[in-house]
DNA sequence: ATACCGACCTGTCAGC
DNA sequence: TGCTGACAGGTCGGTA
């Protein structure tokens, strides 16, 4: 389901409506996959914590905590506000893989199939991760958490167009491969070569530096477009509110097999490429 | 070291 | 109606 701008929208939502609240007590379901913590220290770490702040590093859900009172913490105020994470002390992270949804419900509403973990927040309300196919992963980490790649939107152009060099790879799977970039998903991996003008089977090494530049600046513009949409909501994805993004009505080419090319009427193609569908106009992309 | 493939899961939809 | 197979926004481990 949730690439980087959907992570985001969801992040923000998130931070918006449960910074200062307090983990009271946390129910985790029996499905073992979820989990990359023992459950265990999962529960003994968000058992009251603090959330002091939420948000996005690739494709994960970073949520700050702090075992501080709001009122000891206040005298820190000018020293937590320099660190990026607001001097938390641990952090529960949430990649949604495919299917997972972060909720924020009343105790009342009817908790959906696939639910595996609850969280009841002093402020009466619940954070509840749904996830049906159980691809998404949950994990507290103490040590600040780092993804293995660059962050497309802060990354350089010069360390965007290293990490291509020398890689015999099809660029469509470089930019998929989360140890190089962090964030791009199918969708935007696709709408970026589109924008481009690049086919997603080119090897990766053979792209000039114009195309490196024209890939720079559709990846950034593409995840900005989109962000700025709320994401995509392709069959069932919604943010924290329940509420739909409308990026997928600005699709070039992903889901727009056979459907012509917006800029030359080419029928849009759909290939494989490392067991993942990639669409591109055999037109407009060389 | 790098790159591909199947596996991990459930739900949905098209076709027969 | 009901079965079967293909497919889905992601990632991992094994293998070549």
């Amino acid at each position: 389901m949730p690439e980087l701008p959907e992570v985001e929208t969801i992040a923000r939502g998130l931070a918006q409506n449960l910074t200062g609240d307090v983990i009271e007590s946390v129910w985790l379901g029996n499905k073992p996959e979820p989990l990359k913590s023992p459950p265990g220290e999962m529960v003994s770490t968000l058992e009251q914590a603090r959330i002091a702040g939420v948000r996005r590093v690739g494709k994960h859900i970073v949520v700050d905590l702090s075992r501080q009172s709001p009122v000891a913490s206040r005298r820190q105020t000018a020293v937590r506000s320099l660190r990026r994470d607001g001097g938390a002390q641990a952090q529960w992270i949430v990649h949604l893989g495919m299917t997972g949804r972060l909720l924020i419900a009343k105790p009342e509403h009817e908790i959906p199939k696939h639910t595996h973990a609850i969280l009841r927040l002093r402020s009466g309300r619940e954070l509840r991760f749904v996830d049906p196919r159980r691809f998404g992963r949950l994990a507290v980490v103490r040590h600040g958490f780092q993804a293995p790649g660059s962050e497309p939107l802060d990354v350089g152009f010069e360390l965007f167009a290293g990490l291509f060099c020398g890689r015999k790879t099809p660029i469509k799977s470089a930019l998929l491969n989360q140890r190089l970039l962090s964030g791009i998903g199918n969708i935007y991996a696709d709408e970026s070569l589109f924008r481009a003008g690049v086919r997603p089977r080119r090897r990766a090494a053979s792209l000039t530096r114009a195309e490196l530049q024209r890939l720079y600046g559709a990846v950034q513009e593409v995840l900005n477009e989109a962000i700025a949409a709320g994401g995509s909501s392709v069959s069932d994805y919604v943010d924290s509110n329940g509420d739909a993004g409308f990026f997928q009505f600005q699709h070039r080419v992903y889901g727009r097999e056979g459907e012509p090319c917006l800029v030359c009427r080419t029928p849009i193609k759909r290939i494989v490429i490392a067991g993942r569908s990639a669409h591109y106009c055999p037109k407009c992309q060389e």
